[in-house]
DNA sequence: TAGATTGTTAATCGATTAACAATC
DNA sequence: TAGATTGTTAATCGATTAACAATC
């Protein structure tokens, strides 16, 4: 398994936007350092873990003070890549596809939706928040026109392989999937997935069993 | 950290979905065995790692022969605790409250929605296959009547806490978070999040890092 | 300077993998 | 019976925690 620019485990790399957030909200709040043991405290982690964890990309941090709120965000964000815009198509443009395109949210971290698809004549040609919805048949042509990093699958189960294939056909590289099943990808592609029914599942066991 | 019944580890329980998704889809395709070297093979894991997550169980093979697919789902299905019904709410009947109140799937496991919650006047009174959109102020009362088993919060950031409170005032002991901030519960509730912005800031670190 | 807190190395813990006897 | 595959123990690997010298 390569492991890019920062050779770092799956275990880090989830917790990096979490002390993004945190550390976002610090910083709303005007806190100007922090010490790892302080932040700790703050996330339920312990204060070595972060030490570890900042360490991974080189430390941050000054002795006997701690790190600067603001400048340990910054390389975060550096980080997670959040200093470039990234183009982004959903589809599937139902429920969730629409849900997904209106929250703003994403686009205040340089996540722009270009574009919904859907197979469903009565969905196309709607637009949400100016965001249109196209013909799955338009995807291709669209993609060549707007480069896209990102396709967002909020299709059913039953399409989602489909779709990234498509995708992939046209060149995106990083699929964020909604669908409950594991779509197969060639290894240049990401797949970062969101299995809602899973994660509904765990919480039906972990209330069963008093975690 | 108490361990209920079973004394698992996190990393167990977030595969027990997986092996339940799968299982379900060999079972429609009619596969009537298999064992953990086949299962491992479909799903990306080591036959070892699955015997051993099996065996935390109780083990439900049979030695030469493997696993019977529809036995071991229905294992999975009892261990995950999906044999009961739960009744659940959602608070926050926006885009997504409302793509969760319209994804029918979680109704065949048995999770059934019994009601939204909003504070926007434009939203209360409407309906969303037939799941009415109730003022939240009528929760508390609702609640009474009705013994709810989990709580959806799908409002922004900002109201997560508040409405975190009301649930566990109300007795809702599992809370189902997809508001992006680690809302604080005592002890005895179950939170599962679903950070979704977490999730694509983890696939724009990916993607960036070619791993 | 004295106190605080990092960066980093070493120790521990837990999870994954390997191996194999048991047995269907 | 012979072959296959489990359940389970032992070995390995990786991640977390502890400790402490470096240094601000």
């Amino acid at each position: 398994m390569p492991r890019g620019k920062y050779g770092v485990s799956e275990a880090v790399i989830r917790r990096l936007p979490k002390y993004y957030r945190y550390l976002k909200e610090m910083e709303k709040a005007e806190i100007q350092r922090v010490s790892s043991k302080e932040l700790s405290q703050r996330m339920g982690l312990t204060a070595s873990q972060i030490r570890q964890d900042f360490n991974c990309f080189g430390g941050f941090g000054q002795q006997g003070y701690g790190y600067n709120v603001t400048e340990l965000r910054q390389e975060i964000k550096k980080i997670l890549g959040l200093y470039r815009n990234y183009n982004v198509i959903i589809v599937g443009a139902g429920n969730l596809g629409q849900a997904l395109a209106n929250y703003s949210n994403f686009e205040k971290e340089g996540f722009f939706i270009k574009a919904l698809f859907d197979i469903n004549p009565r969905l196309i040609g709607m637009s949400i928040r100016g965001i249109e919805v196209l013909d799955i048949d338009q995807m291709e042509e669209f993609v060549k026109k707007e480069p896209i990093d990102i396709g967002v699958i909020s299709t059913p189960k039953a399409k989602a392989q489909e779709v990234a294939d498509l995708m992939i056909k046209c060149g995106i590289k990083s699929i964020w999937n909604f669908a409950p099943i594991d779509v197969e990808v060639p290894p240049d592609v990401v797949v970062e997935n969101v299995h809602l029914s899973d994660s509904l599942y765990t919480l039906a066991f972990k209330m069963n069993n008093g975690s």
